[in-house]
Parts: C-alpha cells; structure tokens; sequence
RNA sequence: GAGGGCGUAGCUCAGUCGGUAGAGCAACGGCCUUUUAAGCCGUGGGUCCUGGGUUCGAGCCCCAGCGCCCUCACCA
C-alpha cells in the first residue's frame, strides 16, 4: 500500500507517546457492552438534548465513523453488540483530552468515560468526560458506506470483514447460537458429547478421499478423520447409550459453495432406537435453534421461503424417482435409458450409482421445502440396517432442503457379518478404491454386540447456511480456505 | 480437473474508438459546538494483478501465468 497513509498514523502515533499516551493501551474496566447501555437508557426516557449527568458509563470499542466540527465531534464506536454514538466536546473533556482526540482515526480502539444523553435528533449519546486511547489502528480501515466489498480480501481478512460489516460479525453469532441451542438440546435428551480421534489410522464412515499425514514417532501414516461414526459407534458398544460429537471433518475433494476441505459435523447415536427417532430429533433440533436465534419457521433463504415447521414431508426415494424422473427406479434398463437421455455417463458403473445419479439431477432441484427422503436403495447405504420386509431397501433419511443435503441418518447396521460383507463390496462408479477401507476392530467391536440404535448426522455449516440465509459455506466459515496469495503488500501470509 | 467471468488509489467503483489515469469515501491543510454516509475551501495519493507480445502509442488488443467468483465433476 502506499506509505503515506500509514505514514500519517505512525506520525500520529509518535505524537501521542509524546503526550504521555500509550498507543497501546492497558487493562479497560467496568465497560459496558452497547446493547446494555441501550437498555439502560430505555428507562431514563431521556428527552432529545437531555443529559443524565448521575451516572457514569464506560465504554470501549472500535471508531468507525467520526464527524468533527471544530470543537465538537460525533464518533461511533463499534463493539461485538452493535455501534454506540460518543459526542465529544472540547468544552467538556478539557484541552488535553481534545488534542488526544485530534490524534484519533478511524479504526482505533477507544475507551470513553462520560455520561448518557440525547442529541436534538434524539440519538442516544455518550457525552464523553474523559477518553482513553486502548490501540492505535495503523491501516486505513474501509470504507464507512460500502464496507469491505472484495470477497477475496474478507475471507482472507476476516478480522476487518468482522469489525467492517455487522451482518457478518451477525451471522457468525447466529453460528454460535444455534450450536449452542443444539448441544443444550441434545443434553436435554440425555445424550453424552464426547471427542474421538481426528487422526486415524484408517479413515471410514462415509465414502471420501482422506487428507494423509504422517506421526514421526511412531513412524505411521495417519488420515485426517472424514467422519467419527465408527468410533462412536464402539461408544455404543461400550455401553455408552446415547452419544453425539460436533466435530471438524476433513475431505479432500472439490470446493464449492457448499464444500469447503474442512467443515463441522454433528452426528449422533442413540442406542435402542431407530430412524423414526432420528426424524423426531432432527425436527426437534430445528427447531430448537429457530426459537434461539429468532426470526421464525419460515425463513428466506436465496429466492425461497423455507417453512421449517414440523412435521417435515416424508417422501420414498422411488416415488419421487417416479414423480420427478418418471421413471420406476426398480427398472434397470429404464434407469440406464433416463441416465442416457441426460447425458450421464453410465459405462461400468453398477445401477444403485446411475439410479442415484437421476436422483441428483432430476429430484433434488424439486426438494427445497424440508424434505426426509426414505427408503433408499441398500446397495448405497454400507452401514445402514436393511428393512426387514425388504432387504434391498435400507432404513435411512436423507433430509433435503433447499435442494441441499442437509442430514443423513440410519437404522444402524449391527450385523458383523452383513457388515463384513458390506464393507468389503466396492461399487463401480462409486468414486476410487481408497474411498472405503475394511475396518477390522470395527467389525470385531459389532462381534462384541452393538445395540440396535439410530444414527443421525447433520451438516452444522449448511444448517447455519440455511437459518442466516448464507449463500455460500465460506461466509459461515470464520477462516475459509484460501490458496496463499503472494504479493509486496501481503509479505508471506496469509 | 474442465468451461465462463472478474482483477484500476487504502476502500467502493467509472474509464467511450487504442491517444495526458478519474469520482466518492478515506488521508493531509484550513473553517465549523448537536452531526446521522455532516458540510464548505484547498492539497496530495496509481506496479491499471504479474510477465511477455502487437502498435508511433496499451488500463483497453493478443499470449502465458497468478488470485478470486460462478457452473460442472468428485463430495456432504
């Protein structure tokens, strides 16, 4: 960046040591955040240009917006509730404490010691009685109006998208909301959180590619977990009843606005019970987080209204084939006829993957309101329970919104021998042969006896995605993956 | 990995047919005690993503590369 800009604050910067200022300042106590001194101030009913001059407030925050008018100034400052309006005046703070404020910018951290009042216009006001510069800000921040536009630099500096854009610092709270309304859910219901490894030395419980490192010790090849579910399933076994994990998984694929390489899970397992309670738990967990974060059951989300009230639709895979595709998905050579006609290619590929391939591109357009597709195929479920009437139908949920994956959940296989069988069949087409490995401690575990149970996983990033109205998994993402961008001005990071 | 789009001041963006690089905000100097994207007067600020090429002359045209976004594929 050009120098003078940031010339010009260090100049400043030197100035205030100068005067006895620390340009990186100490301990602030006693603050309040905004939104606390907004309710507060409910009460006083203070009329427009009225001081209540009894109590003392302190505050503390970013300056990102500052209007000065010779010997009196407006400034807003910014914390983790929202702004707060501080006036200042050369009359009220004295000389010293106005050539401090004649040293401010846009982008430093103040602490304001005053009292509350209205301005004429009736905005609520902090008139200042004494200022305590807490970090000089040595980088222009952007613009007040347009904020930080360039989505390469927000994700790359999501510290400034943060303190810039108050949707984002919005969403990323409505994040930790409903993550918390989940964890209080599930503890609700009796269910244990508990960590299992992330480095693995067999990846399993979904069908990935693995990130692959390497344990120096113990000389070892280690993957990255691209799902927990076998080890929570020993958890089963052990006699643990009912466990859930949010954790980070790792898959080395592609990246899209619904990918990311690294991204946040929440999977279950509840001994002695099946999918119907899996649906109720999903439903339940909904809308436990829509009460959290407000705004409804039916919520925008692009150009869709989606009604996130319960009961969800529940839909059988192949009467939706049927409607959609027009197609009986039990017809092979139909199956194969309707994959030809949109140009999927098929050569080689067993008939459980073509049929799931016009799934995906004939059903799932329809399925943007809340949607538990049932009855899958066996064949794509390797750890799913078969239906006991119908084998070749697996007793799983898939639930859809927006034309989006969001949750998966099963009637959990607990058959060591099916298990052994299952594991061992590679489908053709189904990606490459590193994607499903036999896990051999994992089928003993089952010899052991893993009670019947239901499993559920629900992809937390596209839940927040779906409930904050995100359009893409990076903006619900703190620190999205970025390739490394190597320039003057960046130095080497990030 | 394939296809398409984008990259100009700190930020948000214009830039016509190839002919001196522009605006607003921010910055700097001055005025201003109730502003709401405050206002007024003045000043400075550019690796036009990078590297080649075409041309008398390139921000603009061509080639290669880098980064980002979108679509598709793998995946959730």
């Amino acid at each position: 960046m050009s120098s003078d800009l940031l010339e010009a604050r260090l100049a400043k910067l030197r100035r205030l040591r100068e005067l006895g200022h620390d340009p990186y300042g100490r301990r602030f106590p006693a603050t309040l955040p905004s939104a606390i001194v907004r309710r507060k101030a409910e009460p006083l009913q203070l009329a427009p240009g009225a001081t209540d001059d009894r109590a003392r407030i302190r505050v503390a925050g970013r300056i990102v917006l500052l209007r000065d008018m010779g010997k009196l100034a407006f400034l807003h400052l910014r914390d983790a509730d929202g702004d707060l309006q501080i006036g200042v005046s050369r009359r009220d703070v004295g000389d010293a404490a106005w050539e401090l404020f004649k040293l401010l910018d846009l982008g430093d951290l103040l602490g304001v010691d005053g009292v509350l009042g209205r301005t004429k216009t009736g905005e609520l006001t902090v008139w200042a009685r004494s200022l305590t510069l807490l970090t000089k800000c040595l980088r222009p921040p952007p613009e007040k109006w347009h904020g930080l536009q360039d989505v390469d630099l927000r994700y790359r500096r999501r510290y400034v998208d943060l303190f810039v854009n108050p949707d984002v610092m919005r969403t990323f709270r409505a994040r930790l909301t409903i993550i918390e309304s989940i964890r209080e859910y599930l503890r609700s219901l009796d269910f244990w959180e508990v960590e299992t490894p992330t480095l693995q030395p067999l990846h399993g419980g979904a069908a990935a590619r693995p990130f692959t490192t390497h344990h120096n010790t113990l000389d070892m090849t280690l993957f990255l977990r691209i799902s927990p579910e076998l080890y929570l399933k020993r958890l089963l076994v052990g006699g643990m009843e009912r466990v859930f994990e949010i954790s980070r998984n790792f898959r080395n694929e592609g990246i899209s606005p619904r990918h990311n390489p690294e991204f946040t899970m929440l999977e279950l397992y509840q001994a002695y019970g099946d999918l119907s309670d899996m649906m109720e738990i999903t439903e339940g967990m909904i809308r436990a987080a829509i009460n959290r974060i407000g705004g409804g059951a039916i919520r925008p989300f692009g150009v869709h209204a989606i009604n996130f009230n319960p009961p969800f639709a529940r839909r059988r895979y192949f009467d939706l084939l049927q409607e959609f595709a027009g197609v009986d998905g039990r017809d092979a050579a139909a199956v194969q006829a309707r994959a030809a006609s949109l140009n999927i290619p098929t050569q080689g590929m067993d008939d459980a993957i073509v049929i799931n391939k016009v799934f995906e591109a004939l059903v799932e357009p329809h399925l943007v309101q809340p949607t538990f597709v049932i009855d899958y195929p066996a064949d794509l479920c390797p750890l799913t329970r078969r239906k006991p009437d119908d084998p070749s139908i697996a007793e799983r949920f898939e639930l859809y919104v927006a034309c989006t994956e969001l949750a998966n959940a099963y009637t959990e296989l607990n058959d060591p021998a099916v298990q052994r069988e299952t594991f061992t069949r590679q489908l053709r087409g189904e990606g490459d042969e590193t994607m499903r490995v036999f896990d051999e401690d994992f089928v003993m575990a089952l010899e052991y006896g893993m009670p019947p149970a239901g499993g559920l996983g629900v992809g937390i990033d596209r839940l927040v995605m779906l409930l904050t109205n995100a359009p893409s998994i990076r903006d619900v993402i703190l620190f999205p993956l970025q390739r490394p961008r190597a320039g003057a001005d960046e130095a080497q990071h990030p």
